[in-house]
RNA sequence: GGCGCAUUCGUCUAGAGGCCUAGGACGCAUCCCUCUCAAGGAUGAGAUCACGGGUUCGAAUCCCGUAUGCGCUACCA
């Protein structure tokens, strides 16, 4: 009979939630609910050195972000808990002295110094690095700054079946003694994991590759307490684009950084499914739903992952399009709320924001660059920064573009309806009536008004600006030119 | 040093012996659209499938070796 599924994803608070962390976790997340099984979350916190205060609640807050839920865990318990290591040492203490009982398993008193001059030694002598077994078959007790080593079997071989690898074997003698218990009371994950994920029934174990080696310990662990082991599948590594393992000076490495910049969700989980998961040689782009009917261990792939911003890029302007302009503005406010300067008053106007908006829609990549300099600054600052050269189209005179801006003023100033439509009907003329292309009188005009030389279209600008504020700084800009003289 | 895993366009990948003169996507280039920027459309460049041997009528696909990359080699996970 096929065990149901449950599968865990046992991050430990050691750091913010890294997206190759996050997309491990994603990936049993699809596959408990692909398979109608169930989602634990287990929090190993045994490096008491290590733990970062608030790292699982960054950790937890990553989930929810992507939409990831978990049946069993932190904030919610469950059959099987406590979900915390940390409150189940316990049991790690009952099941590896049970080990020492008998006879699998015993105390060691090396200290940290003879451990080191241990390896410095084996190292110096180019010889493979790992614990002498000093104290094996010393029959040591329980002692302050103790630990507890397993009794690797010294011959033999032990393999296991990876549902993405196939069969891997390791020669016995490659391990060593590892350490089970630490001196601190606590354990090591190699000790802790095996007794949850078995206490928690844990069916498949789909965990980041570098876990891969030490796996034949863990099977060690499972032959010995007579448990049987879980399906594992060893998903490739997510790498940098120097190709090492992704890490703090690749940019943004933590899922909460992703989210404050203002990338979508269903886009950021789109974009780590397709991080060593395929379905075909064509699909793409994959909703929730989509991704939870498709998934399987069978298709994820064996090679590690370069993580490519450009694409992520590419697929969140893709989602973000796709948003209903409503949608839009309803995500986007609170970006703008945060990220504009401090000079901008609070909160900001609505039916404004809901004008600008629409205008930059297709042109962002983020929701945080909504709030940018270069494509809404100027929808919302009083004061507009630019150098007159911006101001001066290439092919035109000094004395033509303030008589380009002078006319255009006067022209504008009489305008009663100021929208898009009646701006194109005065300025298309205008070009004309002044020996000058259309794009020239537009490109300065837009520079008058908004200070930049690329925005959206013109005449939607002006419009949303306003007639007061487009006369005001066509004025300035004039200003501008006669300073110069 | 030892052990393990991997190796298809710059990147993500399709490919499970003939459908592959290797397909898709990002990025890049050119063109179209166009008041700029985007978006959109079209076209194109880009991989002798790491290399060398086999097996086979036939190999990107199977086997062996080499190289390279990555991971592990902690009282870290």
């Amino acid at each position: 009979m096929l065990k149901p599924v449950r599968v865990r994803y046992a991050p430990s608070p050691t750091g913010l939630p890294h997206v190759g962390n996050i997309r491990t976790a994603f990936f049993n997340w699809l596959f408990a609910r692909h398979s109608g099984g169930k989602f634990i979350v287990r929090i190993e916190d045994t490096d008491v050195a290590r733990t970062v205060h608030g790292a699982t609640e960054g950790i937890l807050q990553g989930l929810k972000w992507l939409g990831i839920d978990w049946d069993e865990g932190p904030e919610k318990g469950g059959d099987f808990g406590p979900y915390f290591q940390s409150q189940r040492l316990e049991i790690y203490w009952r099941m590896s002295a049970q080990l020492v009982e008998r006879g699998q398993a015993y105390y060691c008193h090396c200290s940290s110094e003879r451990l080191e001059q241990m390896r410095a030694m084996q190292t110096a002598n180019k010889q493979p690095t790992g614990y002498d077994r000093h104290c094996r078959d010393l029959g040591l007790g329980a002692a302050p700054g103790a630990v507890i080593r397993f009794k690797t079997p010294l011959e033999g071989s032990t393999s296991l079946h990876d549902a993405i690898r196939g069969d891997v074997t390791f020669e016995n003698s490659t391990l060593d003694d590892f350490v089970l218990l630490k001196s601190d009371g606590y354990p090591t994950y190699h000790l802790a994991s095996i007794i949850d994920d078995h206490m928690m029934q844990i069916s498949h174990v789909l965990r980041a590759e570098e876990w891969l080696s030490s796996t034949p310990k863990h099977l060690m662990l499972y032959n010995t307490f007579g448990f049987t082991p879980p399906i594992f599948a060893h998903l490739p590594i997510i790498l940098g684009n120097d190709r090492s393992k992704l890490s703090k000076r690749h940019g943004a490495v933590s899922i909460l950084e992703y989210e404050e910049q203002g990338y979508l969700p269903e886009a950021m989980m789109n974009f780590l499914a397709l991080l060593g998961w395929s379905l075909d040689d064509k699909s793409e782009l994959f909703s929730c739903d989509e991704l939870i009917q498709n998934f399987s261990i069978e298709r994820i792939s064996q090679t590690s992952a370069i993580f490519n911003n450009d694409k992520l890029n590419w697929m969140n302007g893709l989602y973000m399009r796709k948003l209903a302009p409503d949608e839009f503005v309803h995500r986007a406010v609170p970006f703008l709320e945060k990220r504009l300067p401090p000079g901008v008053s609070r909160p900001l106007n609505l039916d404004y924001v809901k004008k600008v908006l629409p205008l930059v829609h297709e042109r962002v990549k983020t929701l945080g660059e909504v709030a940018s300099r270069e494509l809404t600054g100027f929808f919302f600052t009083d004061e507009i920064d630019y150098a007159l050269s911006l101001l001066i189209d290439k092919h035109l005179e000094l004395q033509k573009t303030q008589e380009i801006l002078e006319t255009a003023s006067e022209k504008l100033s009489a305008l009663t309806l100021f929208d898009t439509a009646a701006l194109e009907a005065l300025l298309r003329p205008l070009a004309d009536e002044m020996g000058i292309k259309a794009g020239q009188l537009f490109s300065t005009l837009r520079t008058a008004v908004t200070g930049l030389s690329a925005t959206p279209p013109l005449f939607q600008t002006m419009e949303v600006l306003g007639k007061a504020v487009c006369l005001k700084r066509i004025d300035q800009a004039i200003a501008k030119i006669k300073d110069l003289c």
